[in-house]
DNA sequence: TTGCAATAGTGTCAAATTGACACTAACATA
DNA sequence: TATGTTAGTGTCAATTTGACACTATTGCAA
């Protein structure tokens, strides 16, 4: 059907976690300049089975979001060489991190999505269309699930929502809203944290299952 | 950043246009089989380009609206090689189909997208993908005027939706509704068809351009 | 010329949804 | 026990959505 066409195919994630109550995007750096975590795609590797495994290798996370994004390969991305890349978004759970990512190959590091460093080809753009695919994705599905740790209040949630939308949200018309999804439900736990009152915590009703609504 | 991998690129193309009331798929045969127009992406090319290059020679369609849908590669969706294609859907105007399209290789033909004959590799799983895509689409973009010809009468816009959609529409609610998203325009011209009141012809106010909406 | 067949075109009202808005409750600490 | 801080809750007006039926205009046939 098809001659052989020589090229780089490759796979890029971007992968976003809330830290700090900030947007967050994980980078890898090789030598000088950073770049997003991935790389070759290997023969009778799946695309989704090479991005995850790219970014375990050389961030350490797993079990994380994955979506495919957009493919990229305007000739001249790469200097000199055929790049083709599909690109890719994950979502961290909050909780998952435990402190800083175990970086297997080269440093690692957390950069606010709004005030990221210079990134090599056009990753740039590719985080930014991400950015704009997560953003829309809140308004109709339940996707803000796969940012939260296991156990979360419904001020949290919300910060989270407001973070990514970069925008105040009433307090009660957002939980009025989330409540009706009915993709949440209670523990019976509360949240303890030091000199103000106990916030119940929720937790998703079909973890690592993302749901289209209204 | 990566070492070369060696597998075939290809693009496959969705061609979508509005014949008889029905939602059709133009596709092309190769001996036995029917499959998507498409093929290699050369050195050099973007990939948007070689996708057009491929709809054109194959089947004599240009100037058609074109979208990336998503990037398929598992392993084993071609035998014995390694076969990652980025398929796209296009949206051809009912009005640029000169009576059946101009093949430049091999036969091509119409088929309606709920009654496929059997088609190579995965394509019936990319047609599927895109006809998910295109109907969600209508709900919040303008992008149906893509599949229009140059004008139109509003009931031949709900006559569209109804098509993709599967379901019959309100028909003041659906004008009332179109004519806000603001995205039309009155030619002042009427089509004149034997037996029945002439009715108002309209068109695009941006050709070629989709909007968001809502 | 008149009637008929066929499609174009138009507005109202009830129901549902959205969005603005402010106070009380519960806890830790001083 | 007073204070600071965040959790948690309901109403009402405005807007949007969706159901619903009749008149208008044309070509053609009787």
């Amino acid at each position: 059907m098809a001659d052989p066409v020589p090229l780089t195919l490759t796979t890029d994630v971007v992968p976003f976690a809330i830290r700090t109550e900030r947007l967050e995007v994980l980078l890898v750096g090789r030598s000088v300049d950073w770049r997003l975590p991935g790389g070759p795609i290997e023969p009778g590797e799946d695309l989704d089975v090479a991005a995850r495994r790219h970014l375990a290798e050389q961030t350490g996370l797993c079990q994380v979001y994955l979506e495919q994004l957009y493919t990229f390969g305007q000739p001249g991305r790469a200097a000199g060489q055929r790049a083709v890349t599909v690109a890719y978004y994950a979502l961290v759970p909050a909780g998952s991190l435990s402190g800083d990512p175990v970086p297997l190959a080269d440093r690692t590091g957390w950069a606010m999505v709004d005030a990221l460093p210079t990134l090599v080809l056009d990753h740039a753009k590719i985080v930014a269309l991400a950015r704009r695919r997560l953003a829309s994705k809140l308004a109709y599905s339940t996707i803000v699930l796969q940012l939260m740790p296991e156990r979360f209040t419904l001020s949290e949630l919300q910060t989270v929502h407001e973070t990514i939308l970069g925008e105040p949200l009433d307090k009660r018309n957002f939980r009025k809203r989330i409540l009706a999804l009915d993709c949440i439900e209670t523990t019976g736990e509360m949240a303890q944290r030091g000199g103000r009152r106990p916030a119940r915590l929720f937790r998703a009703k079909h973890p690592g299952q993302v749901d289209f609504v209204k």
